[in-house]
DNA sequence: CGTCTTTGACCTGCGC
DNA sequence: GCGCAGGTCAAAGACG
């Protein structure tokens, strides 16, 4: 999975808010329109900065990847160890092109198995794996993504917000996993044929694995509800906005799997720098750096900015819930896109 | 009372 | 054909 994000992140946001300047000496009071506009250019400029933090955490994740491929190289038993619990159902294993990806794809994303180009597009995961009802070519066309959501701890439900509504109608335990498998249909079936599968990852408990099938006919929720009340200045709206351009319109069609990984997990740091005062700060540094790209800052600073980011997503359970519903909802209805991040 | 969740039973496909 | 395992169904209970 590449996190390449799109050089027009933002442009939408930045369209509304030109929008809503040209609207503005049409009110009636001038003050408050001067005000609204003070407010949206600073939750512009907000939405700026969380767009940068997030291409950092983006890139930081790729690293970590990269790090973990390293590890799988070079430990190649822990890779034996790890298939042996499905060595009973070679079923599909057998024919798994990249059998270190399937090892531990409870850990990171597998979704660089190709359904088009490699035949058997979900060999490596053990979720897909007794799906076989379907015939053969109905399973590859529809449309797999997976997502990681890290929840607390001792949080032992397995319910994944996503924006959408879900209804359960199974759980199961799987013989890879000592955790229960929840099985969801979308609300709106039959009309919409979306199911989802929520299991805790093996590696860590803290992880919620949401395998999603199939992709929504019908209007993302969050949606519905921020165009009915899109005069709203709750962070849900913000974040809805600013990540309804989220590059999250990643390949699912196309390249197999999405999977990405959402960390909902409370703030735990004790910084009292919010994350736009440290971008401010450092933008405020008398010998700017040349390279806008973050990745060239100090480590310290990263995970700095990395924790502040987490801390400012989560600060909000409505922003939480937006967050994960807007990026699951723009990869779930996304039919054609080339990009890959 | 309607909706949702739980959970045991059943169905289906695959390997042996 | 049998056993295994994942996926699904549907009745019963919980809940607002």
């Amino acid at each position: 999975m590449l996190f390449l994000l799109p050089l027009n992140w933002g442009l939408q946001k930045q369209e509304v808010q030109s929008n809503f300047i040209e609207l503005g000496p049409k009110l009636p009071v001038k003050e408050e329109t001067g005000a609204l506009v003070e407010e949206l250019n600073r939750v512009s400029a907000e939405n700026k900065k969380l767009t940068e933090m997030l291409t950092v955490l983006c890139e930081n994740y790729n690293a970590l990847r990269n790090h973990i491929m390293e590890y799988i190289s070079k430990n190649p038993e822990n890779i034996d160890n790890n298939s042996n619990i499905t060595e009973s159902r070679k079923r599909k294993a057998e024919s798994t092109t990249n059998n270190t990806e399937n090892a531990n794809n409870n850990i990171i994303t597998n979704n660089d198995a190709n359904i088009v180009v490699n035949g058997p597009s979900e060999s490596s995961s053990s979720d897909e794996a007794g799906s076989c009802k379907k015939p053969r070519e109905e399973h590859i066309k529809s449309k797999i993504s997976r997502v990681y959501f890290r929840t607390e701890a001792n949080d032992t439900s397995l319910i994944v917000k996503d924006g959408y509504q879900w209804r359960k109608y199974g759980q199961k335990v799987t013989r890879d996993n000592p955790s229960p498998r929840a099985y969801f249909k979308c609300s709106f079936a039959p009309s919409c044929p979306v199911k989802k599968k929520v299991q805790r990852s093996v590696e860590d408990q803290s992880i919620l694995v949401a395998t999603y099938d199939g992709e929504h006919n019908h209007p993302h929720p969050s949606k519905m509800e921020n165009s009915s009340s899109s005069h709203s200045p709750s962070s849900r709206c913000v974040a809805t906005t600013a990540l309804g351009s989220v590059p999250c319109s990643t390949s699912v069609s196309t390249s197999g799997p999405t999977t990405i990984t959402l960390d909902l997990t409370k703030p735990t740091s004790s910084s009292k720098k919010t994350t736009t005062q440290l971008v401010e700060e450092e933008s405020r540094n008398p010998n700017p750096n040349p390279n806008p790209n973050p990745m060239t800052r100090a480590p310290e600073f990263q995970k700095f900015l990395i924790e502040q980011m987490a801390t400012s997503l989560t600060k909000d359970p409505s922003f939480k819930a937006a967050l994960a519903a807007a990026i699951s909802g723009k990869f779930l209805q996304s039919n054609v896109t080339d990009h890959k991040w």
